[in-house]
DNA sequence: AGCACGCCGACT
DNA sequence: GTCGGCGTGCTC
């Protein structure tokens, strides 16, 4: 008897035995998938993690339904950082399975129902609804349940399905089917009956009287000379000059063969490698540092100011992983970093970068993940996003995590709610490798960990070609006010530099924290602002749209003339954001170019790319948006930046506030006077004398850290304490009140003190869910597994409770 | 997470 | 009186 355990792609925290026959266990390998039947219809894919002879005990093993591979997808290496994974931040192998497998690879059958055609029918005994099916299946052979739900026009489609499959009227089929097509090119060749001049000649003739056609072979005949390269029918068809027609009609003739290549999605056509560039003193000597470093470090953190040169630092140490015929991981916050340098990196490289996050279809993502497994040419560089960390590396050499302050890296929802940074030193350590962090502003956690000497430091504090960093200018905007030096939302500090450096043709960039017109529509007369029905938030005023808009679930409408509550036209707007910034800038300077940064301006996918490429172009003069702007862009001509309004980010009721707007405004800062003159940075402000904004002025990173470090140590908070947020939702207000109460007690019977909460957040229902949050700190000498394997004890108990069954519980680890 | 089963209110 | 809503439990 032989039986597999597989893990399934749901969140079920066990793993599945199916009985396999003999023949198919020698050929299973752990990592291959396999299709199962699950419950009473589903197919699901799944993936072999083991292969033994046990009998389970209490149930009958079912039998696998297919082998969908011949050698492993996911590598054993995986499989060991998918379990470190679930465990540390508690969620079940098949949430990682999930978030990790291109979707392509998770095949879910579907049910197809058609025609039983060895029945005849009477029309009248069938009800409206079931009319309507038969009717359908009468045009088409088969139906799926999405197009039963479009015909029937509602949700619930089963038990008319049920009452057809009763009746003898349909049969009902699970089918499954691969997801990933290959992309297959149309190519042509002459037919080897035309091998011959002469033969060639005589066709020639024969086509004389087909002037189009005879135009084909000639081009043909005319770009098979000049290279060897097989020919595709789109580069035929371009070059002559003719239609698919007229080449279909030489195939039918036999005068062309068609054939198929196999070919890439993404496809790098550049050049061939430039060298390296040799590195300037500094960064020779960060270089060194670095290789010492990690003689004793396994991971090291380069603390280099922005615009210091990094990258080159980066590609050196790239090129050396490379000579040793090792794969490379080279993290980055966003996706939008990547444009600029994708085409820096493969400069250097060239084909051997491959470029992976998200927004990549599920068949370019396979594309990449074959590569990566096949340790192929095509993918020695791994260039990617937070979920790169997955990929099936086989023999990785370094790793580089880039910006390593930035949250992005930790996955919010759903789970695996993983910090890749902490991922990726993990999978660093399965390979042995050599882990670089890189930042300008250094996330207190890591800069902490070289404190303690776990992380080896190398610091890089001379920009590249010896640029000052920029001038910070602390602008006192209440001093402002009172002394009515204030238009609209700019100071005449920041009106006199924009009016200067627009006189000098540089570019401008201006921070505001908050997209939009303004956050609040408040009435004069009775104080009313208007609710997003689903949120507990106030609705946001867009004015390009002239919409309301809750920036938690997409709720909106138009935007009100009057008071909902009094009938007032008294209408104020409250606070701030990019939109009503771009217009003052507008009506402050009607002669230059302005263009907006933020979500509502960067949806869809080039969306980033276009407003990046208007700036290096000089077609926009200023540009305002959001903490976008900081995400490490190379913007050649900025020469002021302007923060807005710094203190509604450093009131943000998070612990980490100060932290971040610090490395916010000192990333945003590094935007301003990247290549020879000195930038200026104006950051206007109610409280100038607020310690973080001294450190910003001074570039002060060690004082911020020290005076960080000790509200962490006195309030527990991490990098000291460790944290794990546990988030309760439910519809009904009084479940999520009564389970959080119940689900604290029990953690206050465990870790007393180190317990906070429950406590609604700021925005306390979202999407008509209500949110409770309880936090539970982890003293430094306390353990962590043991920890969680207490909350996991309390989280089930929690779930025996018949009254909380139907509350959902988010268990974040490291929250951020 | 799906999906089936079972109980109860809203319409024909 | 059925249809269709959602709460409950199970999945090798």
């Amino acid at each position: 008897m032989h039986y597999i355990d597989v893990i399934l792609p749901i969140p079920l925290p066990k793993l599945f035995t199916y009985s396999v026959t003999e023949a198919e266990a020698n050929f299973l390998k752990s990592g291959i998938r396999v299709s199962v039947p699950f419950g009473k219809s589903k197919i699901y894919t799944a993936l072999v993690f083991s292969i033994h002879t046990n009998k389970p005990m209490v149930y009958e093993a079912k039998d696998i339904h297919q082998i969908l591979d011949d050698e492993p997808v996911v590598t054993q290496m995986q499989i060991k950082h998918w379990q470190w994974i679930s465990e540390y931040y508690m969620c079940t192998l098949g949430d990682v399975m999930r978030a990790a497998l291109p979707n392509a690879f998770i095949l879910e059958s579907e049910t197809v129902i058609s025609r039983n055609t060895s029945n005849i029918i009477n029309d009248e005994d069938l009800k409206d609804n079931e009319f309507l099916i038969y009717e359908a299946l009468n045009h088409q052979s088969s139906l799926k349940i999405q197009d039963i739900i479009s015909i029937l026009d509602k949700k619930n489609v089963l038990p008319v399905i049920k009452r057809l499959l009763e009746k003898d009227i349909v049969i009902v089929e699970e089918e499954i089917y691969e997801k990933y097509k290959p992309k297959l090119v149309r190519y042509v060749k002459l037919s080897t009956n035309y091998s011959t001049e002469t033969k060639l000649q005589e066709l020639l003739d024969d086509l004389s009287r087909a002037p189009k056609q005879r135009q084909v072979v000639m081009t043909l005949f005319s770009i098979s000379a000049q290279s060897k390269k097989p020919i595709k029918v789109s580069e035929l068809t371009e070059k002559s000059n003719t239609s698919a027609a007229i080449i279909k009609s030489l195939i039918d003739k036999d005068v062309l063969e068609e054939y198929y290549i196999q070919t890439d999605r993404i496809q790098y056509s550049g050049e061939d490698n430039n060298p390296v560039k040799t590195l300037n003193k500094p960064q020779l000597k960060a270089y060194q540092e670095i290789q010492e470093s990690f003689e004793r470090h396994q991971i090291t953190l380069l603390h280099g100011v922005t615009s210091s040169g990094k990258t080159e630092i980066y590609v050196k140490l790239i090129e050396e992983a490379l000579a040793e015929g090792k794969q490379v991981l080279y993290l980055v916050p966003e996706i939008a970093l990547t444009t600029q340098l994708v085409s820096r990196l493969q400069e250097y490289f060239g084909e051997k970068v491959a470029v992976f996050h998200s927004k990549y279809s599920s068949q370019e993502r396979v594309e990449v993940w074959k590569h990566v497994l096949d340790n192929s040419s095509k993918a020695r560089i791994v260039l990617g996003a937070r979920s790169s960390v997955l990929l099936p590396f086989h023999n990785l050499g370094l790793v580089i995590v880039d910006e390593e302050h930035e949250s992005s890296y930790k996955q919010f929802d759903p789970a695996p709610r993983y910090h890749a940074r902490d991922a990726a030193i993990v999978l660093a350590h399965l390979f042995q490798c050599k882990t670089l962090l890189g930042s300008a502003t250094p996330s207190l956690e890591s800069y902490y960990n070289t404190k303690q000497n776990k992380y080896g430091l190398v610091e890089l504090t001379t920009r590249f070609n010896e640029v000052l960093m920029p001038d910070i200018e602390l602008v006192d905007i209440k001093d402002k006010q009172k002394r009515k030096r204030m238009t609209g939302h700019f100071s005449d500090r920041l009106i006199e530099e924009m009016t200067e450096t627009l006189k000098d043709g540089h570019q401008i960039i201006l921070f505001q924290n908050r997209r939009g017109f303004s956050p609040i529509v408040e009435c004069l007369t009775c104080g009313h602002a208007p609710q997003c029905p689903n949120c507990d938030v106030s609705l946001t005023y867009h004015q390009y749209k002239d919409q309301l808009r809750c920036h938690y679930c997409g709720y909106y409408s138009a935007m009100i003339k009057a008071c909902e509550a009094c009938g007032s036209l008294d209408l104020d707007n409250k606070g701030f954001g990019t939109e009503q910034v771009e217009e003052e800038v507008k009506e402050l300077f009607p002669d230059a170019k302005v263009a907006r940064m933020d979500l509502d301006t960067t949806r869809g996918k080039y969306g980033y790319e276009k407003i990046i490429t208007a700036l290096e172009q000089q077609e926009v003069d200023v540009l305002v948006g959001t903490q976008m702007l900081t995400k490490g862009l190379d913007f050649r001509h900025v020469k002021l930046v302007g923060i807005m309004n710094a203190d509604n980010m450093l009131n943000f009721p998070d612990f980490r506030a100060h932290e971040r707007s610090f490395q916010l405004m000192l990333q945003v800062s590094g935007r301003a006077g990247r290549t020879e003159e000195r930038g200026k940075v104006l950051i206007q402000t109610y409280n100038p004398y607020h310690n973080i904004l001294q450190q910003v002025s001074t570039n002060a990173y060690q004082d911020m850290y020290v005076e960080q470090m000790e509200e962490r140590f006195n309030f527990k908070y991490p990098p000291v304490y460790r944290l794990i947020k546990i988030t309760l939702k439910h519809r009904d207000y009084n479940k999520v009140n009564q389970g959080a109460d119940w689900y604290a007690k029990s953690l206050r019977l465990v870790f007393g003190t180190d317990v906070l909460g429950p406590e609604f957040p700021p925005v306390s229902r979202i999407r008509n869910q209500y949110i409770k949050h309880i936090l539970v700190k982890i003293p430094p000498k306390q353990s962590v597994s043991k920890t969680k394997e207490a909350i996991i004890r309390i989280n089930n108990s929690f779930f025996n409770i018949k009254d909380f069954r139907a509350l959902r519980v988010i268990l974040n680890v490291d929250n951020y």
